[in-house]
RNA sequence: GGGCGAUUAGCUCAGUUGGUUAGAGUGCUGGUUUCACAUACCAGAGGUCACUGGUUCAAUUCCAGUAUCGCCCA
């Protein structure tokens, strides 16, 4: 019967006055994961979510990157899963072969002394299994500090038994359809890393250098030519000078040789549409071993490669006199000798391109080369219908279009490696009989021979290959796993643009292929995080900032929603933080989301302390029978927020969602819907109870709608409450659902007015310096009787949030004297302010405000005066500003009035 | 050289088919220790919407060009 006489659940001591997040985010990471939420059952009967995480590499820490990707990632797996779909987001990584070779290598170098080939291919791969064993968890630890609820019990690694035979598998199948195959072309070589890279892992880097003008002597009668170049020392290796076909000026050269200085070797000139008529001379030289495109031209005119820099970065003996010189010294030297000879015509300064490796930063050498490539003009044709037609959503679309474009100009892919840390390439040859065996499994002889002796190929695969098996692989391909029945194709690849070549097509491409299906439904390119100008964030410029630091200083939620609220549709953000040294000074987009943590905690304390733990609980699909203003305006506020959350959701627009939930709980549940209901929140009445119940109620939904953006938080908050029992966790609770019936347009009307009264008496209050702790008298004048009848109704929460002692409401009410005054729609409202008021100030208050309507109203007229707008603009829109002309003049009298009167 | 993104308050950003007195957070100013919260509440100041043209009755919004910053491709 009283059963709301009990007090609160919650006395003040129980629940600490400031959030603290380390109290309670292990303790719910342990819960979660203990109770096996993360994990993912196969039930068809149920519509499955599946996301196939972008593998971080083993090498990797957390950065700022990451933390936005994964909480992307979370947000999303979360919200899907409270929708009620068998979600499954499957963590992984991938063995990064030249990073982590790398790191091993130094670390070899640097303990014990020795280099790779002193330790051998097993020394080395021990090594780098156990620096994986020691280190390579580390990511999977921050991914949990940052809340990931992912299956981790079906954690996938790219080198992992089952993977590797799915990346020999792909192997063997590609090259059985002939779109493998071993040739020689010109490829990147990586002088530090010795190892080629794809074009993809090639950097070019805007460099200022030289041109230098070299005259190569002419033999026999013929001319001398002028050639300009970038990198003299490859000189060395020209066999050939180059002139366009059309060129008039050089015509009657082809045919005839020049002499190559310093080397003495003849060269002949040939005609080659390679040539650029408008550069420099016109004739260009022609090293085929030092430059792709004068490989092709070498290749068109049967030009002999002569490589003068070797596979170390220094010359070799073909270079002659320079053999063993490092590549730069040569070129100084070269410089050198053709001065001294006469034959350096001109140096200019020249900002070109250079390549670099994109991960060590060394300057890559274009080398002729015996690789293994995948062909992939059938492969681009078969994905490129699939992306025309938009069988896979990128958000945003213009991803999709240079995804196309790229495609367009595919060449074919370096896949082999010369390093040791990978996926051995699955081909022996075959001793006796020179046999290529490809294979899944190891050969034990040769078919062709029944030779026994069979040598592996030595080289690795490009990391990507395997990358690019991942959405698949990690579900069991080539086996016909149930998961692959089940969650394929995935629904999800949420991935920063910098790899949209590297990876994301490819992925498309071997799973059209090896599938025959996409690998995902849609693709979403996140924004790039900068510093706060717009620069790099670089730790080795320090202005890189530490995720974890802001977890610790924060917390996770805060964190997360910091990210979230910067995540809108431009390319980049700028992470409002400032950075010294990589350590974060102070970060106010961080502070804002703690203090909405804050917020939420403690309209929580409020909440827990006026409503029972045992009472009778308020279903949201209770909504309609709420009578009290404020009661329909929340809940038809909560209506609203649940479908713009979903929406945001949707199109993956996070600082949408966020931000209009971080408005709806703070402006209207904090602000307004709690302050009204205090008065009635003690007491027996039916009141009381409704607005206990719809108090608890919003409570308990927006945490709902708040935990995909921050689990902690709102899993502590909702477990305290503890409304749905339903549940264990809210992380498994049902997603709020917006009932089209509680939008109650009328109660959203009345509450606009009620708050715009309100807003005009605070402001009088606040320019009169009325103590805030002093209540007024409040004098409402309104000729309509339907807003008088409105008033009146809700007299008690006008009176409790303007701090009213008395509220007088009439048609003809008279200005009582010293009072201020002002204008609100229809009503005037009037504060007596006895002894309080000062006239000089209330006088600039009301003046002000007369301009600022006049203004408008100028503008306005001199609109409604315009033939040309009476007749062109829609009626509607000439009818609203009919309107708006008469508020402002009944606004502008009854200023004037008040004036007068004062 | 080609393509793309950005340019709105001191700072970080919203602004959805052209019509608002151009918004939020943060910072700044004034007031408040009121029984959820000073990590709070109430109020205030602050903008030639990068620039130049064009289309339109009307442009922050559409079009073209310019400038600056960033990204990608060659």
């Amino acid at each position: 019967m009283h059963r709301w006489e009990r007090k609160g659940r919650m006395s003040m001591q129980t629940l600490e006055k400031k959030y603290d997040p380390k109290l309670v985010e292990q303790k719910w990471y342990r819960f979660w994961e203990e109770h096996g939420f993360f994990h993912a059952q196969i039930e068809p009967a149920k519509k499955s979510y599946c996301i196939t995480i972008p593998p971080p590499n083993v090498t990797g820490e957390l950065h700022m990157g990451h933390a936005l990707q994964h909480t992307i990632h979370d947000a999303l797996i979360r919200w899907r899963r409270m929708q009620g779909d068998e979600t499954l987001c499957l963590p992984g990584s991938d063995h990064a072969g030249i990073p982590t070779q790398m790191k091993v290598e130094r670390l070899l170098f640097e303990e014990e002394g020795k280099t790779r080939f002193d330790v051998g291919r097993e020394g080395l791969l021990e090594r780098v299994w156990a620096w994986r064993r020691k280190y390579g968890d580390a990511i999977w630890t921050q991914f949990r500090m940052l809340g990931c609820s992912y299956d981790w019990r079906r954690e996938r690694f790219t080198l992992d038994e089952g993977y590797q035979r799915a990346v020999s598998e792909a192997f063997v199948r590609f090259y059985e359809k002939g779109w493998i195959y071993r040739g020689k072309r010109m490829v990147n070589w990586c002088t530090h890393c010795g190892t080629v890279i794809s074009d993809l892992e090639v950097e070019e880097r805007e460099l200022s250098g030289h041109l230098w003008h070299i005259r190569y002597p002419g033999i026999a009668g013929g001319p001398d030519v002028v050639v300009a170049t970038t990198r003299p020392e490859t000189m060395l290796g020209d066999t050939g000078v180059a002139v366009h076909p059309t060129d008039k000026r050089w015509r009657h050269a082809v045919g005839k040789q020049v002499m190559l200085p310093l080397m003495e070797r003849p060269i002949p000139i040939v005609a080659d549409e390679y040539a650029d008529p408008q550069m420099g001379s016109g004739a260009v030289k022609v090293t085929p071993a030092h430059d792709p495109n004068d490989y092709e031209v070498g290749q068109r005119h049967d030009l002999q490669e002569i490589q003068v820099i070797g596979f170390d970065g220094k010359m070799t003996k073909a270079a002659g006199d320079f053999a063993g010189m490092d590549a730069l010294a040569c070129r100084k030297a070269v410089v050198d000798a053709l001065k001294k000879l006469g034959l350096l015509e001109r140096v200019e300064t020249y900002t070109h391109a250079v390549p670099h490796h994109d991960k060590c930063g060394t300057l890559v050498e274009p080398l002729p080369m015996e690789q293994w490539f995948v062909r992939m003009e059938e492969l681009a044709a078969r994905a490129l219908p699939v992306l025309e037609r938009g069988e896979i959503t990128y958000i945003p679309d213009r991803f999709r279009q240079y995804s196309i474009e790229w495609l367009h100009g595919i060449r074919d892919w370096c896949i082999s490696r010369q390093i040791w840390w990978g996926h051995r390439i699955p081909v022996w040859t075959c001793k006796a009989c020179g046999a290529l065996i490809v294979r899944v499994e190891a050969p034990t002889e040769c078919p062709k021979c029944g030779g026994k002796e069979l040598e592996q190929d030595p080289d690795v695969l490009d990391t990507w290959f395997s990358s690019a098996l991942w959405p698949f692989a990690a579900l069991g391909w080539p086996e016909k796993t149930p998961e692959l029945e089940y969650f394929y194709p995935t629904d999800l690849m949420i991935t920063g643009r910098d790899i949209l070549y590297l990876w994301v097509i490819r992925m498309i491409v071997t799973s059209l292929e090896f599938v025959g299906k996409i690998p995902f439904r849609t693709v979403l390119i996140h924004p790039t995080i900068q510093t706060k100008d717009g620069q790099r964030m670089s730790k080795t410029l320090g202005t890189g900032i530490d995720p974890l630091e802001l977890i610790e200083r924060y917390g996770t939620d805060a964190t997360r929603y910091s990210l979230l609220m910067q995540c809108g549709s431009a390319q980049d953000i700028r992470f409002d933080a400032e950075v010294v040294d990589n350590r974060v000074q102070s970060a106010p987009a961080a502070e804002t989301c703690r203090n909405f943590c804050n917020k939420i905690w403690n309209a929580a304390r409020m909440v827990m302390m006026y409503v029972p733990e045992q009472g009778e609980k308020f279903s949201p699909s209770d909504g309609g029978q709420a009578t009290d203003l404020v009661d329909r305006w929340m809940l038809s506020r909560l209506k609203r927020i649940i479908s713009a959350v979903n929406e945001a959701l949707e199109s993956a627009r996070f600082s949408d969602a966020t931000k209009a939930l971080y408005d709806f709980f703070w402006h209207d549940y904090c602000d307004w819907y709690l302050e009204a209901v205090k008065p009635r929140l003690s007491g027996d009445g039916e009141g009381t109870g409704r607005a206990r119940q719809t108090m608890e109620c919003v409570l308990d939904q927006t945490m709902r709608l708040l935990h995909p953006f921050m689990p902690f938080i709102t899993e502590e908050v909702w477990q305290k409450l503890g409304v749905d029992k339903d549940a264990e966790s809210l992380m498994i609770a049902a997603w709020p659902e917006a009932k089209e019936r509680w939008i109650d347009e009328e109660a959203e009307r009345e509450m606009a007015a009620v708050q715009g009264l309100v807003g005009a008496v605070r402001i009088i209050r606040s320019e009169m310096r009325v103590p805030p702790g002093k209540r007024v008298h409040i004098l409402i004048r309104c000729a309509s009787e339907k807003l008088l009848r409105m008033i009146e109704k809700n007299r008690d929460h006008i009176v409790h949030l303007s701090k009213a002692e008395k509220l007088t409401v009439g048609k003809d009410l008279e200005k009582p004297d010293a009072s201020a005054s002002a204008v609100v729609g229809e009503a005037e409202i009037f504060v007596p302010l006895e002894g309080i008021i000062d006239v000089e100030v209330e006088r600039a208050r009301l003046k002000k405000e007369t301009l600022r309507i006049r203004k408008a109203l100028t503008g306005l007229e001199k609109k409604l005066a315009d033939s040309r707008f009476l007749d062109n603009a829609p009626t509607e829109v000439v009818k609203r500003e009919r309107a708006k002309r008469t508020d402002y003049l009944t606004s502008l009298e009854k200023l004037e009035q008040s004036m007068e009167m004062l």
